[in-house]
RNA sequence: GGGCUCAUAGCUCAGUUGGUUAGAGCGUUGCGUUGACAUCGCAAAGGUCAGAGGUUCAAGUCCUCUUGGGCCCACCA
């Protein structure tokens, strides 16, 4: 007998447990022969994050998936680590900076690089300490920083394996430039939002008729100071006349001509379009093909250069303003009208993105997409939902290639090295190197800079499932010292099992370490990609600090708990849709989470030792065990066969609350309350415990902490639950029409209580009640579940007899195939349940019609499929056996 | 412009080969502490499954369209 307080205390139990299962290094992952590996590697958080529910619920289902297989005898490895996050890391250390007014210009490129690693020191292990507190089981041994020496040496390798396969070139082309950030950034890092913005049409004179001019429509009029042409279609016969005519932009007086092409729109504005090759993409094509001068107008700030004449110096939009009023005053601006448009983004800091030309590395793509389309189109790897597949597939059939080099400090610095003396000498001087150049290999001058750029994070990121093991080293030294082989790991442990992560990054990531995994490891990088849905408020709006809508894990963990937080998210995470979350929801993990402590308690005081050590086969081989017994066995079993399904198919929600359901309804409030009686019944006691314990195996990957606790009461001696076996299903245990049966008896109890309900009869009081029932089988069975019937519906007495008969002050039922009366001495509302039985006549009725009327049918007599059919027709005949009862019954009455 | 997704109880949502009486949590109402649990129990009310059409013996589920949300992609000057 021991005795629990009778509520739990998460915050008792949580970092106890964590401690014990990271001291024992019970989340280590060798490669073992024999046993089948299941691998995840974690989508790495920025060094600078801290948990929010998005993280929350990504780890939350890994762990599941993680812990599943570990106990199902799977040797399972969660890869963890983070990520340098390139741009945001420097942007947090940046801000930090400014606080006391410096800035990193101030302190040189390696002073801030060294500030950047200090603040990695400090803060760096925030994420992990929280992913810790969500009961992450990673093998954190073997963590992960995309800035490790050996990972970076892993990025040089495929930098240069990649430039000397001619995939990596250096190119002079329109990027994405965030003027803030004043970094390169790639295609998908520069996302289109609306803007509420105008179109401004701008009269240009013709140089020989300066009263005559051409107009031309534009969203962004400052860009008119980097204008070398004005393109018209040629088929346009508006402007026939006008092609070859030099015109005189205004404010800059420069001279430029009107030139044909047919990519212009006849329809849009005016059918002309100014042209400013060097700061639109469109132009910057129209520029190349027609050999137009390229004027760079803008400083990386976005403010306006030297090329801007009396502009120069302005911001981007000042100058728009400027410029308008100016050209406004010269007689220049034709008119301005609203105009909705979209806009590139920083991803980082939302700063408008600015298209600038500029020189830049790029990863051609192509090629590297080929084999990264057929995995996903063959189906050996795989998207849950599914519908991710042709999102996927979309985008790399019309893949671009990957701008990778950023002009930030913080990040691996492209390993290009120049030779000043070579390129004095008209010579490339361009050497590409694993290692350091200190002398030029071509001429041995000591002259040699290397690139200033630094990689795309994402360079870094793409390489992960592989590169976290030590590729291309042949070993690797983990945080504690333990040497692993690279590719005894590689061999056992990729390509890896499964990917949780959100949509917003299937391009940024997923889809690179598909390519990724093909060109270094020739083999996908993992089978099932799993996107879950975004969490969101209750508002569906994104959670975001500015928006201060954010519900924060670690306070719901100190509220509710971490098991709470965990079972409260996968319960109401569908197939991938987003999750709208109130701060309420996680009552009901936490609810749950002292459910299942009080039902242990209960179990526990009610528990003789013994019992624990009896084998269940001495009980079920006699067949001697009760209903309820067998009940539960097989609802178990059931549950846990469904289980497997849910789980197997990524299908979360529906196993959270499949366990949810089981265990409040059907064990709790059925099964321990119909035993309570006989609890000392040495069947019960075995039973009870054993489906308990199970229980507890099968709930521990959703709520490790707690199932963990209750197991140490469960078993004292038997160590962590992390060590016992998966309950598998025992199919011979499942028995459908015992559950079937036992339906009936819950039927029959909450037909009795119902009345009991309506009657107002108090709980305390006891009825008599009798139940008819012509067949001698249902006869046999009720008469077996008897006891638990008149202790669950609190009866004085219950008699079963074949005929129904009729009693003075008696109300009666129809459950089934049985008649069941409550006798009162008390008064009762004749007229009320005179009514409530015609309503309960008519309704049958209804029935009996509706049924007659599909039978009548010979199109779905003929067609349905014969055991519809034949369904229909029992279910027909139940129908007119229970209106018979029910008109017996109103005639009883009067 | 292309694509995806959602619309089911007052609220938030489940509902996977189309087949009994469409479920849960929260909320609401009534009754209740018989010592596992008031973070509880027993019961009740509440749904023309957005609208229209179609396929089918049978549609919340499949198809088409409409309406209204949300999201993603796209070089819409």
């Amino acid at each position: 007998m021991i005795e629990l307080p009778s509520r739990y205390n998460p915050q008792e139990t949580e970092d106890k447990w964590y401690q014990e299962w990271e001291e024992k290094k019970r989340f280590a992952a060798r490669p073992v022969s024999g046993k089948t590996p299941y691998t995840i590697v974690i989508p790495p958080p920025n060094v600078t994050g801290i948990l929010h529910m998005g993280h929350a619920l990504n780890n939350t289902i890994q762990d599941i998936l993680i812990r599943y297989h570990r106990a199902r005898g799977c040797e399972a490895l969660w890869m963890p680590g983070t990520d340098h996050a390139g741009i945001a890391t420097q942007n947090v250390v940046e801000r930090k900076l400014a606080k006391d007014g410096r800035k990193r210009q101030d302190l040189g490129r390696e002073k801030f690089i060294e500030e950047v690693w200090k603040w990695k020191e400090e803060y760096g292990s925030t994420i992990i300490r929280q992913l810790k507190k969500l009961g992450a089981s990673c093998d954190w041994d073997r963590t992960r920083f995309t800035m490790d020496d050996e990972y970076s040496d892993a990025v040089k390798e495929v930098f240069v394996r990649l430039y000397e396969k001619g995939l990596i070139y250096q190119g002079h082309r329109i990027i994405n430039w965030c003027p803030r950030c004043q970094t390169a950034l790639a295609d998908e890092e520069a996302p289109h939002h609306d803007l509420k913005g105008n179109l401004y049409y701008l009269k240009y004179p013709y140089k020989d008729d300066p009263d005559d001019f051409v107009v031309v429509a534009t969203t962004r009029p400052e860009t008119m100071l980097g204008d070398t042409a004005v393109a018209v279609n040629p088929k346009d016969r508006r402007y026939k006349k006008s092609i070859g005519r030099k015109l005189v932009l205004p404010l800059v007086n420069r001279e430029i001509e009107v030139i044909a092409d047919e990519s212009v729109d006849m329809k849009f504005g005016t059918g002309a379009v100014k042209i400013t090759p060097a700061h639109d993409p469109n132009d910057y094509v129209t520029g190349k093909k027609h050999d137009l001068e390229f004027v760079n107008i803008f400083h990386p700030d976005a403010r306006i250069n030297e090329n801007g004449g009396e502009y120069k110096d302005m911001d981007r939009f000042e100058a728009r303003e400027v410029i308008i009023e100016d050209l406004k005053e010269q007689g220049f601006l034709e008119k301005i009208e609203p105009h909705d448009l979209s806009a590139g983004h920083c991803y980082r800091c939302h700063t408008i993105i600015e298209p600038y030309l500029s020189k830049q590395w790029f990863v051609k793509m192509q090629p590297l997409s080929v084999p990264a389309t057929a995995a996903v189109k063959t189906g050996r790897i795989k998207f849950h939902p599914d519908r991710w597949t042709k999102v996927y597939l979309n985008w790399m059939e019309n893949i671009q290639d990957w701008c990778i080099s950023r002009q930030i400090w913080w990040g691996h610095r492209i390993p290009v090295y120049y030779c000043a003396d070579c390129r004095e000498k008209g010579k490339a001087g361009v050497h590409v190197s694993r290692t350091t150049v200190q002398k030029c290999p071509e001429c041995g001058s000591s002259r040699v800079t290397q690139d200033n750029d630094v990689l795309d994070t994402w360079f870094s990121s793409w390489l992960w499932p592989f590169a976290t093991f030590g590729w291309p080293k042949e070993t690797r030294t983990d945080n504690a010292g333990t040497v692993h082989n690279v590719a005894e790991d590689l061999g056992y442990f990729y390509p890896t099992s499964a990917l949780s992560t959100a949509s917003e990054i299937i391009f940024f990531w997923v889809a690179r370490m598909i390519m990724a995994g093909f060109e270094f490891m020739a083999d996908i990088p993992f089978k099932d990609v799993y996107i879950h849905g975004t969490v969101r408020d209750i508002e569906g709006r994104k959670m975001s600090k500015s928006l201060g809508n954010i519900i924060d894990p670690l306070e719901i963990i100190k509220e509710y708990g971490t098991d709470a937080l965990r079972f409260s998210l996968i319960s109401i995470t569908s197939q991938g849709q987003d999750v709208y979350l109130s701060k309420e929801r996680f009552e009901q993990g936490r609810n749950f989470a002292n459910k299942m402590w009080n039902a242990s308690r209960f179990v526990l005081m009610n528990l003789e030792p013994s019992a624990a050590k009896t084998d269940l086969c001495v009980f079920f081989k006699k067949e001697d065990l009760s209903l309820p017994n067998r009940w539960i066995l097989s609802r178990f079993y059931s549950t846990l066969k469904e289980l497997d399904t849910y789980l197997n198919s990524y299908r979360f929600n529906e196993a959270a609350n499949l366990l949810y359901h089981f265990f409040w309804h059907e064990f709790c409030d059925w099964y321990l309350e119909i035993i309570k009686p006989d609890i000392k019944d040495p069947r019960n006691q075995v039973v009870m415990y054993k489906i308990l314990e199970k229980y507890m195996r099968a709930m521990h990957p959703f709520m490790p902490f707690i199932t963990e606790e209750i197991w140490h009461y469960l078993a004292p001696e038997a160590g962590s639950i992390m060590d016992q076996p998966w309950p598998h299903v025992q199919g011979q245990i499942i028995d459908k029409k015992v559950e079937k049966q036992f339906d009936t008896a819950v039927n029959v109890i909450t037909a009795i209580r119902n009345m009991r309900s309506e009657l107002e009869i108090a709980p305390a009081q006891a009825v008599e009640a009798v139940i008819a029932n012509t067949s001698r089988q249902s006869r046999d069975l009720l008469t077996g579940i008897a006891p638990h019937i008149t202790f669950l519906a609190r009866l004085s007495r219950l008699a079963i007899q074949e005929k129904q008969q009729h009693h003075p002050s008696s109300v009666t039922t129809v459950v089934g195939d049985s008649h069941i009366s409550i006798l009162l001495e008390g008064i009762v509302d004749i007229d009320k349940e005179k009514k409530k039985l015609d309503a309960k006549i008519s309704r049958a009725q209804a029935d009996i019609k509706a049924k007659e009327n599909m039978l009548a049918n010979k199109a779905f007599v003929e067609r349905a499929k014969p055991e519809v059919v034949e369904n229909e027709r029992t279910k027909l005949s139940q129908l007119k056996e229970t209106l018979t009862k029910l008109q017996g019954v109103k005639h009883a009455l009067r």
